[in-house]
RNA sequence: GCCGCCUUAGCUCAGUCGGCAGAGCGAUUCACUCGUAAUGAAUAGGUCGUGGGUUCGAUUCCCACAGGCGGCUCCA
């Protein structure tokens, strides 16, 4: 019998293959081809291919290999735990960045140990290598095969009903797609060689074709629990997490990077060189920085200041607390509320006879300071020839974040912002945003941030005010000057605050980790809710455009972002002491000391460790105190009028005379450079 | 706000199956101090997060609250 022959693309080369060829016959000798791209669609390995134009492998290490890789080991993690706990009840298992998570709906919440004994019970279904094969099935065999797993049966639902399956709940596109219903089935084989059906679970797949590949390149990382579809209106379910990676290597370099990223931790940083602390006794989020950290604070401001002089800004100040009205006017309060310190309460006072003597009033410590800024340009009559008006403040603001939200200072209830709002005319405001952004990323530049990307976030509909083609005006401009500056532009859809659309600038850290920095955001409906206006050259009265910005967005979270990228090792126009000097012996604590007063004569912050530790000990604290330049002295250079460097990767610079080891700190300082 | 875990000296952590607690670092004092990551000794320091309860007795067991950590939801 011969089978009729079709011609497929098989990984960019034509070529000719019997009818009932499958992925696993192209490309089953390599063993890093996990799964088959058919026509663009990601499919099993063993997929047969008749009718298929292309086909593409697709290996383990790829980035859709190794989703399938973590998916799959997401369908083991669940399988065990039903091992364990056969009530167990499933929700969904995806993958995510660097792994994968599965929510389960269990009696009692894991424990570490249960997470332990989870992971071992992965290892035996991985090491018997289980298949996994798929099966597509009608709605109502689905319905019956899993009528003991009520989140599935939701998921169905939510399909049959028409729905896009993954807009029903992040990740539920891993468990069914758009098209037909299918459950995997994870096939073993018991000791007489028959084929048993170990588990089963509702899934779009593709996966691994079995679980042997999983290897031992996974861990679990941790439990907690999530909202079933992500609401917070529906129960909590139990979601483990874990890690999986192709080989047992990568699953270590996996691990250091996150123990890298813990020892950057800013929280932890803070506490080790001394910069800043949250006292209990003032309030959950609320930071005291010590001066060191306030050092470091005092030169990231002064520099800001600085520029934003020289780019045109005026500068105004503002109180912390106002009353009710003003966030009444700006609508804040009818949008935020709960996410504001709840207000003191001024009571009312009454005269003898019952008269009001005094009214009432509620204050609000401010959580924004956009009203104050719009009373400052409406002080007094505003005349087109006075725009753009740029007022910047960095503002202290405070707002009620929910308690299991706080981090650190990267989310904290009190903080800083280096606020501006620029009041301009329609026609200014295309160059204004323009030259805005590009002021930003340079600035940013200038504090060691270099790499980046733009996010567009749009309307949402059900937390906006205004008309469509006021928005569209505004998403239109701020798209129009993002795509000039020629960065990389992300839509954020519904991401906009309710009353304008913005622009995020996004940075990468020195260790990989995006961060949501400045926003810049185009605001019509703030001028109209307090009738700014200005006076036109034709002498009519016209609205002014705000645009609200801020550059660091919080100086506090700038700050821990900052220190984290540094590790702690800020560039020396930034560190808190910028040199050290260290005596080889006492006896040169006085000829360092006039060093450290040169130093400091050209405003170097420079210290001279004359404490009693030995020198070898000196050395370390300046070490792990991060110290961009320790100077060291001891018969050798005192003779030769001369110091020497240690500079924080270990180096050494001898011998180098004075003035020139003054003028080498001095330059570094004012090139803001690292060191 | 929700779920789980945690809270012992300034910091990092031992410990007590219920009988009022220990180490290292740090601090202080003394001695030591000559070339690139820890000199030695001594001393001080804790009502075991707070408040209730159980008990002859609670740091230990139970409850509540506060704070921290990890997620979820939220993030103007």
């Amino acid at each position: 019998m011969t089978l009729p022959e079709q011609t497929l693309s098989v990984a960019g080369t034509p070529q000719s293959v019997p009818a009932g060829t499958t992925g696993t016959d192209l490309f089953g000798t390599d063993k890093s081809v996990v799964a088959v791209r058919v026509d663009g669609v990601l499919r099993d390995l063993d997929t047969v291919l008749d009718g298929a134009e292309t086909v593409e492998p697709v290996t383990i290490d790829s980035p859709d290999g190794l989703d399938i890789l973590r998916h799959s080991t997401a369908h083991v993690l669940a399988q065990a735990v039903q091992q364990v706990n056969p009530d167990a009840k499933l929700g969904i298992g995806p993958p995510i960045t660097d792994g994968f998570y599965y929510d389960f709906d269990v009696e009692q919440p894991f424990q570490p140990e249960d997470l332990k004994k989870l992971e071992k019970a992965m290892q035996r279904i991985v090491n018997t290598g289980q298949r996994f094969r798929r099966r597509v099935v009608t709605e109502e065999e689905a319905r019956a095969e899993l009528a003991d797993e009520p989140y599935k049966l939701e998921l169905i639902g939510l399909k049959g009903a028409g729905g896009d399956a993954s807009a029903a709940a992040e990740g539920a596109g891993a468990e069914i797609g758009a098209g037909e219903l299918t459950i995997y089935d994870n096939v073993a084989r018991d000791r007489e060689g028959n084929e048993v059906v170990a588990w089963k679970d509702l899934c779009r797949g593709p996966h691994l074709p079995t679980t042997k590949l999983i290897g031992n390149g996974f861990q679990l990382m941790r439990s907690a629990a999530a909202y079933w579809r992500g609401s917070e209106k529906n129960p909590q379910l139990q979601r483990i997490y874990g890690t999986a990676w192709p080989t047992k290597d990568e699953l270590r370099a996996h691990l250091e990077r996150l123990a890298e990223a813990e020892r950057r931790d800013h929280r932890r940083l803070g506490a080790e060189l001394d910069l800043f602390s949250f006292p209990d006794e003032i309030g959950s989020g609320l930071a005291v920085f010590h001066p060191k950290g306030a050092m470091i604070r005092m030169e990231m401001e002064d520099y800001s200041r600085r520029r934003h002089v020289e780019a045109g800004y005026s500068f105004v100040s503002s109180p912390h607390i106002t009353k009710a009205k003003l966030f009444e006017t700006s609508k804040h309060l009818e949008w935020y509320a709960e996410g504001m310190y709840p207000p003191m309460r001024l009571d009312a006072e009454y005269h003898e006879d019952g008269t009001l003597k005094r009214e009432g009033q509620d204050y609000y410590l401010k959580p924004m300071n956009c009203p104050m800024h719009n009373l400052i340009f409406d002080s007094r009559g505003r005349s087109y020839r006075e725009l753009p008006l740029r007022l910047f403040e960095f503002g202290t603001v405070y707002r009620y974040e929910k308690s299991g939200v706080v981090h650190g200072l990267t989310r904290a209830r009190g903080f800083t912002q280096d606020d501006a709002h620029i009041y301009c005319t329609r026609e200014q405001m295309r160059d204004e945003l323009a030259s805005l952004l590009g002021f930003v990323l340079d600035l940013l530049r200038d504090y060691g941030l270099d790499d980046f990307y733009l996010e567009l976030s749009t309307r949402d509909p059900e937390k906006s005010v205004g008309d469509d083609a006021t928005w569209e005006e505004a998403t239109r401009t701020l798209e129009e000057v993002a795509l000039a500056s020629g960065l990389e532009l992300v839509p954020d859809p519904g991401g906009a605050a309710f009353y304008g659309p913005k622009i995020s600038v996004q940075a990468k850290d020195a260790i990989g980790r995006t961060w949501q920095l400045s926003t810049i955001q185009l605001d019509f409906f703030e001028p109209e809710l307090f009738e700014l206006t200005y006076t036109a050259q034709d002498g009519s009265r016209q609205r002014p455009v705000m645009i609200h910005r801020a550059l660091f967005g919080s100086i506090e979270r700038f700050f821990g972002i900052l220190v984290e990228h540094y590790a702690g090792a800020m560039p020396p126009w930034l560190a808190p002491v910028q040199a050290l000097a260290v005596p080889v012996a006492e006896p040169f604590n006085d000829y360092l000391a006039d060093v450290v007063a040169q130093l400091r004569a050209r405003g170097v912050r420079a210290e001279l460790d004359d404490s009693d530790d030995r020198f070898n000990k000196k050395i370390r604290n300046a070490t792990t105190q991060k110290v961009p330049f320790v100077l060291i002295a001891g018969g050798e250079d005192a003779e030769a009028g001369a110091v020497s460097f240690r500079f924080r990767d270990g180096t050494q610079r001898n011998g180098v005379p004075v003035a020139e080891a003054v003028e080498l700190v001095v330059s570094a300082i004012a090139d803001r450079v690292q060191v």
